[in-house]
RNA sequence: CGAGAUGUAGCGCAGUUGGUAGCGCGCCACGUUCGGGACGUGGAGGCCGCUGGUUCAAGUCCAGUCAUCUCGACCA
């Protein structure tokens, strides 16, 4: 156990790193910051992102797709959204190299300096919106309902394998309404579709709630967000939904004429998921024997592993099973029989858990005098022999079974980690002790915020939707609080 | 940008008061193995980050430099 890997009790970030580079999901790139993400861990990004998608068509949505570069004077435009992220920017600021006048490699041509610098895309607000100001004129074009699949690059000081790299994989919303009600209720809408991701594709369970004001996107009047839970105890941001108001209206001038002749600007929202989630899945479900994923997400679900001293008890293993493969192949499960020659059993079946294959069969000349086969579940890591004939019926009913079980055990996790604290002191103590998020009265002040963040690190994940209203006092300050928010040490 | 640490084989590391470059994993070949990362024997693989200095002699001492990591600052 924990053989290949660091334990995660001992070091979590070595374990995570670990992990993440052994299972071949991503490995740090030459470029700082940035990291390459492996084809095994691309196949499971792919599979996100094919759900994602449909769920944003099943709601209406259509994909675009703008430009990586922006002009530096769009960013100036929209005054929070400058301070937001003109310290985390890449910018162009010439289009051409050349040979080094002595001789020695190539060197940026000073010539070639671009009139206007371009900033690499950190997130695509501003060019959208500067698109969108020439596609409205009336109610009658709106809603614009627009996603994008890019990547965007943020400058961040200290980087982490899919938790925060410089250039990262997402998609980003960009919607455009008539009316604020409408444009809240999409921000509200699409919230609750990355909640129905992440709790029924990632087996993730989640809590959405709004971010407070210092904590909301640079730019928005409201920031919704799914805060979920990481084994070592740190909550993780894994998507947010914002409702940006006129703000971006505003400042590109977007307007448009109302049913009623008059002109208003439109009311728009953003909202986005990345790469992110894949730190997420890895750092939920994982062990020490590897990853874990769940079926719905696992690029292969099934493998099925022969035993055998002689090639010919391979071709009679391998004839036994090409039925069980071809048949579940139909129901869509996807399915590998690994007979390559080069690995031993002990060694593949190592392998497929450290890659989080969620059921494994194995199969040997004992299992073929007896009619059975052997069923490894990655979850529990349990085994059992079963007769082979109900092995097709068996397996979709299993997968899915697993698929609920991840979810149980993060969910159990979860709400054993959630605790309600009344005094600043235990939540200090239960913060260093115990970890995972805590729920605490607050006096609604930034001042008190920043407080607790300066004093231990921990800040305000959001106001939870759906946790009840509950009067009482902030645990710092002591003044009157209408609701509990959800505070935690995060990523 | 502040504080600390580390650069030696593909990876992880050892290398004592300066004296012929080492170990584990991985890799290659052959044999025995094959129901939880097998074992034996043999083999390949090095600009000791880079530059300069001290010395008969530098992986080792000194100076400089570059790079990486950790902790701050930063962070949807």
């Amino acid at each position: 156990m924990g053989k290949f890997l660091t334990s995660r009790s001992e070091d979590y970030s070595q374990w995570y790193n670990e992990l993440v580079v052994k299972a071949g999901l991503a490995e740090p790139s030459a470029v700082r910051g940035c990291m390459v993400i492996k084809p095994y861990g691309y196949a499971i990004w792919e599979k996100m992102q094919r759900q994602l998608d449909t769920m944003f068509k099943e709601t209406g949505h259509v994909n675009a797709y703008f430009p990586l570069l922006i002009p530096k004077s769009f960013f100036s435009k929209e005054a929070d959204h400058v301070e937001g992220f003109a310290k985390e920017c890449a910018v162009v600021t010439h289009y051409r190299l050349k040979n080094d006048p002595s001789g020695k490699g190539l060197v940026v041509d000073p010539d070639a300096k671009l009139e206007e610098e371009l900033i690499i895309r950190p997130t695509s607000e501003t060019i959208i919106w500067n698109t969108y100001r020439n596609w409205i004129q009336s109610y009658r074009d709106l809603p614009i309902l627009c996603n994008q699949w890019a990547n965007v690059m943020r400058w961040e000081m200290r980087t982490r394998m899919f938790l925060r790299t410089a250039e990262f994989l997402w998609q980003e919303g960009h919607t455009a309404h008539a009316t604020a009600t409408e444009a809240l209720s999409e921000a509200d809408k699409m919230i609750n579709v990355y909640s129905e991701f992440a709790e029924k594709w990632m087996s993730l369970p989640v809590i959405m709630g709004s971010k407070t004001e210092s904590e909301r996107f640079a730019g928005a009047l409201e920031t919704y967000t799914i805060e979920a839970l990481m084994q070592d105890g740190k909550a993780l941001q894994s998507g947010t939904s914002h409702f940006l108001g006129q703000n971006f209206a505003k400042a590109f001038d977007v307007t448009f004429t109302t049913k009623e002749g008059a002109l208003d600007y439109v009311w728009a929202t953003s909202w986005g998921v990345s790469t992110r989630l894949m730190g997420a899945l890895i750092m939920a479900h994982s062990d020490d024997n590897g990853l874990v994923l769940p079926p719905k997400l696992a690029p292969l679900q099934v493998v099925i592993v022969p035993i055998y001293k002689s090639a010919e008890a391979l071709s009679r293993i391998a004839e036994k099973v090409e039925n069980i493969v071809n048949t579940l192949k139909s129901k869509g499960i996807s399915v590998k029989f690994d007979d390559n020659d080069t690995q031993k059993p002990g060694w593949k079946f190592a392998e497929y858990e450290l890659k989080g294959v969620p059921v494994r069969l194995a199969i040997g000349e004992r299992d073929l005098e007896n009619g059975t086969v052997e069923i490894a579940r990655r979850d529990t890591l349990t085994k059992e022999t079963r007769n082979i004939e109900g092995v097709i019926d068996y397996i979709p009913q299993l997968l899915e079974e697993i698929q609920t079980n991840i979810y149980t055990k993060a969910s159990d996790f979860r709400n054993e980690m959630i605790t309600k604290v009344d005094t600043y002191a235990e939540f200090k103590d239960l913060l260093e002790t115990k970890k995972g998020f805590f729920l605490c009265h607050w006096d609604g002040t930034p001042e008190t915020e920043a407080l607790v963040k300066a004093e231990t690190k921990a800040t305000i994940r959001c106001i939870p939707f759906n946790m009840g209203k509950e009067e009482g006092k902030c645990m710092v300050t002591g003044k009157p609080s209408k609701q509990r928010v959800l505070f935690a040490k995060a990523y």
